[in-house]
DNA sequence: GATAACCACTAAACCGGTTCAGTTGAGAGT
DNA sequence: ACTCTCAACTGAACCGGTTTAGTGGTTATC
């Protein structure tokens, strides 16, 4: 079979635990003999099993990604994919792995974290979609396990957050229509049991506040394209039509356009849009949509970098705050209408 | 700390492998006493330790999913979301669970695979996006893992394939197509090196020879929305235009609608146009795409199925191929303009 | 010159299961 | 009454690491 310990050992002419030592970098060996080892090692091509280490160390040496979305709406959702890609680039420089799970229906979430957790699949845990009074919160409390939440939780959390500020990105998206002359910007929302279809909200309303105007226009959707579209019908049936629509996503922001098109409406003619996060496909729209270009990939890497951190006792236990994301206007957006 | 094994055998006072002899209904013990351990473990709410399982008896109890896809073309392909909810149906039913990788870079996907397989993370692969003779094949003979492929390899492939007819659907939009009045078809590809680009172009060719018409509007593209549009491009400039695109995926699609719609061709009126994959927002696109729908999901179950029974040795070693994808035909398509 | 302190290292226990080689007792066969 | 067999179970080895307790030899301390 493969290589063991007790083959190097051997071969360096020591005992097993001397090997362990020699490969930890703890004392206990002197540096020559340490030298040897390595280099029996290095010559026997050894590679310390994972398995036998997880058992006397009682760790897994992976994290865990539970999903709870709809698959439909995961489908298109640009985030993820980067997302993970992200959170590999920070796991692959320390042999962890990741665990991934895609909970679908109620209470497959709770189950899901549970499982992993009990079967000591994972060290811990990375909180996406965080939701308001986050059930997850209390529940990782009661495993056992540490966190790192995307956005810091409303309730009390004792979890690190890597954040990423949503308000920078809407705030600009409205200053920019406003800039255009527009008066009346609507806000279609995503899922108001999210902390960031919340804080996409609010952000939308202080603007709107900044620049002097009244904020009230909102639809409530949910973050899908169908929602999308349904909000922006409700919002176009409106005497007091908005001649602008800040959307939380761009999936509703392109079922919202189309929508609009279909009406007659033209865009940015008679309607501006704009999207959130920079969907690969937003910008080959017709017309091309202004979005808020965020980073998941960063996002994925600094939060798994700060969960790793947490399990070698390294972090400081301060929150971290990344860049805010960057407004990318396109022609999905133009002047008011006259009138 | 958690309760073990030996907690239980001394509850049920029994030695150890009396416990294991019971939970795994292995004989050696008497239906009495095999009553009375498990008893003893309920009560006790032993949940035997995955990690020492694995430690002796050599596996991970987990499947690996490489995916080498650029993040940004990985984002709007609502096929991996579905697909890995359907794994997880299927691995939820028996504690295994899913080791994602997203290697992205040249010789990442390699280096994954082997990093998986040397510290045993995985007891088996997930192949998809197989390519023209793949060279994961070979790899995977060598690291001496069980694996399943989407698609049959065009290589020589000791693996199981669970295949999805991409032809059925080409051949459907094809003859959809020709009903309605079109002869010049063309097709917009898929990248060449994957077999479901291969194949889905084949469909193509195929289909228009049973109609009697030239398959002489071909466009290679990757599957992005880059590609897809700098192809349309192409094919609109052409004397002998076509007034029907096929698209190998709804991201190019996509694309080619919008950038025909710029050029001041109208859909369908000038130009008609198929995806496929039947992503969500591709309904609330202006006007709403006609598509192949895949699904994806039942895929990923069926997959997991697969390697799961080889792993248990109780698969036959046949393929299995699933149920052929349907046109779904909406407003993207319509007669072929006169003249 | 006795004692303590320290270093480099080994042997063995340990993590929590599985599995193999025996041991025991009961029942069958002759 | 004697072996023979078999089911039921135990004890120990084993998987491949980590970690603790202990050993032998050298050097510092008073």
């Amino acid at each position: 079979m493969a290589v063991t310990i007790s083959d190097v050992a051997h071969a360096a002419g020591v005992s097993k635990g001397a090997v362990s030592y020699a490969l930890n970098g703890q004392p206990g060996v002197s540096a020559g003999t340490r030298e040897r080892i390595l280099q029996a090692a290095k010559e026997l091509g050894w590679k310390p099993s994972l398995r036998a280490k997880g058992l006397s160390s009682a760790k897994a040496y992976a994290l865990g990604l539970v999903v709870a979305r709809d698959p439909s709406l995961l489908g298109t959702d640009p985030f993820f994919p980067a997302f993970i890609a992200g959170i590999e680039t920070a796991l692959a420089e320390h042999d962890y792995t990741l665990v991934l799970s895609v909970a679908t229906g109620a209470g497959a979430e709770e189950r899901c974290y549970r499982k992993l957790a009990e079967n000591g699949r994972v060290d811990g845990f990375l909180l996406t979609d965080v939701r308001h009074d986050d059930s997850r919160i209390p529940l990782l409390q009661e495993l056992k396990l540490p966190a790192v939440t995307l956005n810091r939780p409303d309730a009390d959390s004792p979890f690190p957050a890597v954040s990423m500020d949503d308000c920078a990105g809407i705030t600009a998206a409205v200053e920019h229509l406003v800039a255009l002359g527009h008066t009346r910007i609507a806000h279609v929302g995503g899922g108001q049991e999210y902390i960031h279809g919340r804080s996409r909200r609010q952000a939308w309303e202080s603007a709107l506040a900044a620049a002097g105007l009244r904020a009230d226009l909102f639809a409530a959707a949910d973050f899908t394209a169908a929602g999308g579209m349904a909000a922006t019908a409700e919002l176009l049936r409106r005497a007091d039509r908005p001649t602008a629509i800040v959307y939380a996503n761009d999936l509703m922001a392109t079922a919202g356009q189309s929508y609009a098109q279909t009406q007659g409406i033209t865009v940015p003619g008679d309607l501006s849009v704009t999207g959130y996060d920079n969907a690969d496909f937003t910008q080959y729209l017709n017309p091309p949509l202004t979005t808020v270009s965020t980073d998941p990939m960063l996002w994925g890497r600094v939060a798994a970098q700060v969960l790793l951190n947490q399990l070698s006792n390294a972090h400081d236990g301060e929150d971290t705050v990344l860049q805010a994301p960057t407004l990318l206007v396109r022609a999905s957006t133009g002047p008011a209408p006259a009138g």
